[in-house]
RNA sequence: CGGGGUGUAGCGUAGCCCGGUAUCGCGCCACAUUUGGGAUGUGGAGGUCGUAGGUUCGAAUCCUGCCACCCCGACCA
């Protein structure tokens, strides 16, 4: 490995796509768009899913596993959902192989046709909605609040590490109601259950809105989403939850009876974060020397590296570090003691840096005599020496790791503040996008064929209409028409 | 999927124009000296030059197809 990774202000492309990989997140796979997680990256990954799915469990869901094939006929049930997924959509035609006839390798058995062609789940409304039809007759049957951890794929033409696979994992919560409202009511629930995770966990601040209706999800009356910003100025959509009213209902006929007797289409929701998070959390708060990870996502918190000449001192110094790690981990903290001596202690320092771990403690044989411990912290790359006799180390290691979580998304969040602008001409539209990015506050008329001029001219797309909008008599950006409140536009990933 | 670029040891590269069996650095292995911010020395291992064909006495080098990756468009979570 060499040293140094590219410079963030010089080519933030570069910079990511080697973060990623030097930190050990991903690499590419042989197969074109695909990527294979490694441990450390899918580490991080398990701490998000064990945190996400509590919140799903606390708020009435559970889990269930839906088939990774569906019949080619389901997708088409659902007019909109065909026409937004079936351009990226792989497909199974065969199933069998034969060896070729020079004996060189297999090819697809042409005797061995599927009746029906099925397709690789790109989300999994329309077998989860054929199966429902099954599961509901009464308003008895309702709510069902189904989650699932799935890997999905969708052929896309560009990719990048976690911010666009062709195959990647997410969970998807589907849910049925038996009232327009208590759906709307659940899907505005998960939009804030998601903003809790990415604000609380990842440290990253997130806009709260609803799509217009061009960037809305096919099949849905109404998408709601969380957006984030990017330190390049670039916003990312973070998570999104659908209120897809009676549309999957009316497209596999789920029905059921109403406490009055009636026959009544169940409304739906439906909602997913996937893998992308982790390309949110590496683009938000990490640096030159490589990823800076919030506490409470970090695989490892504290990693423990003695610095010594010899087994006795190694000795020595371990007895002491055990103390502390028994200690940490009472406290619940993970902790990583690496005594390894193939590596020097500069070299471990640099690659725990890398890593994004939060806090880094060295203890050496001065250390030792003067019963102390030096303390670095990887957000803001600080050191401090403290005296074991002074404080207690589990309780103030604990707090320093909340004060760094909060820290980190402190500077995520006046980040993000500066990034957001109000725009109140075109001209000014223009420039703010062109030399400054970020979040552009700005009127907008309401209608698509302005939105979609607005992307053509200057390539930023409506990221979402604001849940805290206030309603201001305004004109639009680009036509002048009336509007009643900004909207926010970027350019996004 | 369109335009441009790249592919040589685990990683980064030279060589390609002008054809003759592959250069350098990092990493890896062994030993010694080292250890408070990516150690040093000595010795060593590792390559069907992305892949499949073609031209040629001979191909990393020339030609063609395919694959992958990067950048810019279109598409998208």
């Amino acid at each position: 490995m060499s040293k140094g990774l590219p410079k963030r202000s010089e080519d933030y492309s570069l910079w990511y796509n080697e973060l990623v990989k030097r930190a050990d997140l991903a690499e590419n796979s042989p197969v074109r768009g695909c990527m294979v997680i490694k441990p450390y990256g899918y580490s991080i990954w398990e701490k998000m899913q064990a945190q996400l799915d509590k919140m799903f469990k606390e708020t009435g869901h559970t889990n269930a596993y839906f088939p990774l094939f569906i019949p080619k006929s389901y997708l088409s049930k659902e007019a909109s959902h065909v026409e937004g997924f079936a351009k990226e959509c792989a497909v199974v035609t065969h199933y069998r192989l034969k060896n070729s006839e020079d004996g060189k390798g297999v090819v697809v058995d042409p005797d061995a046709k599927l009746e029906e062609e099925l397709i690789v789940r790109p989300t999994s409304e329309t077998v989860i909605w054929s199966t429902y039809k099954n599961w509901i007759q009464s308003y008895r049957d309702l709510p069902l609040l189904v989650n699932q951890w799935a890997n999905v794929v969708r052929w896309e033409m560009r990719t990048r590490l976690f911010l666009r696979t062709a195959e990647f994992l997410w969970q998807e919560g589907h849910t049925a109601h038996a009232s327009k409202q208590e759906a709307i009511d659940e899907t505005v629930q998960m939009m804030n259950v998601y903003a809790e995770f990415a604000e609380k966990y990842m440290a990253v601040p997130v806009i709260k809105g609803v799509k217009s209706a061009n960037e809305r999800f096919a099949g849905a009356e109404d998408t709601y989403c969380i957006e984030a910003m990017m330190q390049d100025g670039k916003a990312l959509q973070a998570g999104t939850s659908h209120f897809l009213g009676q549309n999957f209902a009316k497209a596999f006929d789920v029905k059921f009876a109403t406490k009055e007797g009636a026959l009544d289409y169940v409304w739906g929701t439906s909602w997913g974060v996937s893998t992308r998070l982790m390309g949110a959390l590496i683009m938000a708060h990490s640096d030159d020397n490589g990823l800076v990870l919030p506490p409470k996502l970090a695989p490892i918190q504290v990693v423990i590296v003695p610095i010594y000449k010899g087994d006795d001192e190694l000795d020595r110094i371990s007895d002491k570090a055990k103390e502390i790690i028994a200690k940490l981990r009472a406290k619940g903290i993970t902790v990583h003691y690496d005594h390894r001596d193939t590596h020097k202690p500069g070299w471990k320092f640099a690659e725990y840096e890398l890593k994004g771990v939060p806090l880094r403690i060295a203890m050496g044989p001065r250390d030792l005599e003067n019963n102390t411990i030096e303390l670095a912290r990887r957000d803001t790359l600080t050191k401090e020496t403290i005296n074991l006799n002074d404080v207690e180390i589990d309780a103030y290691v604990e707090a320093l790791l909340e004060k760094i979580q909060e820290s980190i998304y402190q500077k995520a969040l006046n980040f993000r503040n500066e990034m957001t602008t109000e725009a109140n001409s075109w001209e000014e539209f223009e420039d703010l996008i062109e030399n400054k990015g970020g979040f552009l506050s700005a009127h907008w008329d309401g209608t698509t064929e302005t939105e979609e001029k607005i992307k053509e001219l200057t390539k930023a797309t409506i990221r979402c209409i604001p849940i805290d909008q206030k309603a201001e008599e305004g004109k639009c950006i680009l036509s002048g028409k009336p509007s009643k409140g900004r909207v926010l536009f970027a350019r996004a990933y």
